[in-house]
DNA sequence: AAGTATTTCGACCCTAAAGTCAATTAAAGA
DNA sequence: TCTTTAATTGACTTTAGGGTCGAAATACTT
């Protein structure tokens, strides 16, 4: 049974999770070009070099690959929530450094926040609005807390993390990674943008 | 032949052009709530209190409508650009107004900037790209005129551009017109909130 | 090499929803 | 009231694309 295998990266499972992984990341990104809706399951596997029917060997149904991409944003940015918290800076350091790793989540990693909430059913429907919420307040918080400690300019936290959250958001519908601007270059003007846009 | 009714508004091809608008207000809020490929035509028939079959004698398809969504919006925003592009204020000035005219299309007149571009084919989809690049240009322009005359901080106009458009973009998504603050009010915060954060 | 488990595929099924049409109803004009 | 044209409909066709299945291929173990 457990033979030396299971402890090496090739063993079975570690595949089969790497090749799952593979499939949500690459519909990711043809999400995050053409929209869910404009991508096809044919389309996702042939990219992958593999057939519509493989591609259910790995995933339940489409639906579940949209929740996973949402899922994979969210996993990342949670962690990025939790490096930010740590450190003792005022409340204004900390939204730039979490704005930026957001930023680099996309621009880096390929990552991407789907704003194709709809297209969820269910319970699908009902987790992603929930740990959209819980990075929301996440971040809300930290702006009070700079408004608090008197590093960001007092105002309804909630419209100014719509806005520059809404920004970010935009990042996914026209940003290219091989455009003529580097991933870099745009993150750390996004942080300058938005650090500009509200500190006090 | 010319009666007189041809002169009043309630001749034939004016209640036809009317209740055509009328679709397609009604479909552009369907599709703002919850995303073109979940709105079915069914949907937009019954909220008009139609057949969908009536509604096929109106519009020759659903990308038809789409399309004539985004043009509405395009048509406006056109309407904006002229109304600021006249008046003698510097760019920072125009683009406040500008701005503030653009969020109250969404806001106050129901009117959506629809990101769904790939769901347009062809001809349709072309259209819309030139119509949107035009805004954008035009955007662009005065941006770069308010860096010249010092009133806007240099920096890159692109990105400053889809910064602040992004944020915009983003209200089409989380905005309710029932919600607790009022459109006047967040027209006139996300002004303030953009005018801060390029203001030199 | 044989046997077993995993992975992949071609061909098929099924359904939601777009789109059509002949027939009916409502409205306008005489 | 009769005629003509506009507006609307129920019932139908079509199709794209998600999802299934049993068989085939491939990879692993002994």
């Amino acid at each position: 049974m457990t033979t030396i295998n299971s402890e090496q990266p090739f063993n079975r499972e570690v595949q089969y999770a790497a090749k799952r992984r593979a499939v949500i990341r690459s519909a990711a990104g043809a999400f995050r070009r053409r929209g869910y809706h404009n991508t096809s399951m044919v389309q996702i596997a042939k990219s992958l070099g593999l057939s519509k029917a493989a591609l259910y060997y790995y995933v339940k149904s489409k639906e579940e690959i949209l929740f996973e991409c949402h899922v994979m944003m969210y996993d990342a940015m949670d962690t990025a929530v939790l490096s930010v918290r740590c450190k003792g800076d005022n409340g204004l350091e900390k939204l730039k450094r979490l704005y930026g790793a957001f930023a680099a989540l996309m621009t880096r990693d390929g990552l991407a926040l789907l704003a194709d909430i709809d297209s969820l059913k269910g319970d699908f429907q009902l987790a992603v609005l929930a740990r959209r919420g819980k990075i929301e307040r996440a971040v809300n918080r930290i702006v009070e807390r700079g408004m608090k400690d008197g590093s960001i300019k007092k105002a309804d936290p909630r419209i100014t993390v719509f806005f520059f959250m809404g920004a970010l958001n935009w990042l996914n519908v026209w940003y290219e990674p091989d455009g003529r601007m580097s991933g870099e270059k745009i993150t750390e003007m996004f942080v300058e943008q938005m650090s500009e846009g509200i500190a006090s």
